[in-house]
DNA sequence: CTAGGGCTTGGAGTGGACTCCAACGCAAAC
DNA sequence: GTTTGCGTTGGAGTCCACTCCAAGCCCTAG
């Protein structure tokens, strides 16, 4: 459910914000506990209301986290965007380590992939 | 520190097997304790000594874990193994079922890693 | 023959990342 | 206007896969 104020941008509530973001409701809170999101949004009487802004860093969260991040150095890349722009070389050299590290695990992954296509083979000749 | 009868075939103790398996001394313990290795030979004071056929099974045990096979499933495919020839085509429905996943994780690293691509060449064009 | 390293055990502890709980307030559908 | 369910909190608990520990035995080089 949207929650929108119709003159100015949606807002989502928590469980909404987790269907769109594919964090669950409790995920998000350990998030914004931890610092990885920006202390949200609320309503006068204290329920979260996300912002679209909010969803699309949670985006980039999920994608580093699924990547096999850890959270503590989503932590830190969290950190860096909140510091300002002057971070943004930081940012380029920790999404550059990062990516090197996904292309070592696609290139393990790809591998292994094949050995196990070879056991299969096996197991068929038998 | 190879262990060798000269005339049969050759042992390696747990720590040789350590480093040529890229298991842990406990990981080994560990897997031999829950079923994922059978029962490993022992000298006559009890100590552990690998054959080069352990050391086969946990290279492929080793492929299964780094390819984000659970315990659990590693544990039922070891069964399989145990249980005799009448078990391949279930042990080829399991690789299948695994390699499948597999493909799926890598799909989903390439899709995120163009992502964090994107990222990048945003932040350098800023 | 002794020092130092390697190996043994059962069981307890760790780390990372959530996940659940109780006890309660708020909301929106009928 | 009440029921059904979504939201709140701090803190405890869970899950997975190890990883470590103490106390002690074994092995080999010097």
């Amino acid at each position: 459910m949207l929650v929108a104020d119709n003159a100015t941008a949606p807002t989502y509530t928590i469980g909404e914000c987790a269907r769109r973001s594919g964090f669950t409701m409790d995920t998000l809170r350990y998030y914004e506990r931890i610092g990885l999101i920006d202390a949200v949004g609320r309503t006068a009487t204290g329920q979260r209301r996300f912002t679209d802004g909010d969803l699309e860093w949670l985006g980039t969260l999920k994608c580093l986290r699924d990547t096999g991040m850890p959270v503590e150095q989503m932590a830190r890349f969290a950190d860096l965007v909140r510091d300002g722009d002057h971070t943004i070389p930081e940012r380029i050299r920790l999404l550059e380590t990062h990516r090197l590290a996904v292309d070592d695990r696609m290139a393990d992954l790809a591998a292994k992939r094949d050995y196990i296509s070879g056991k299969i083979d096996y197991y068929r000749s038998v």
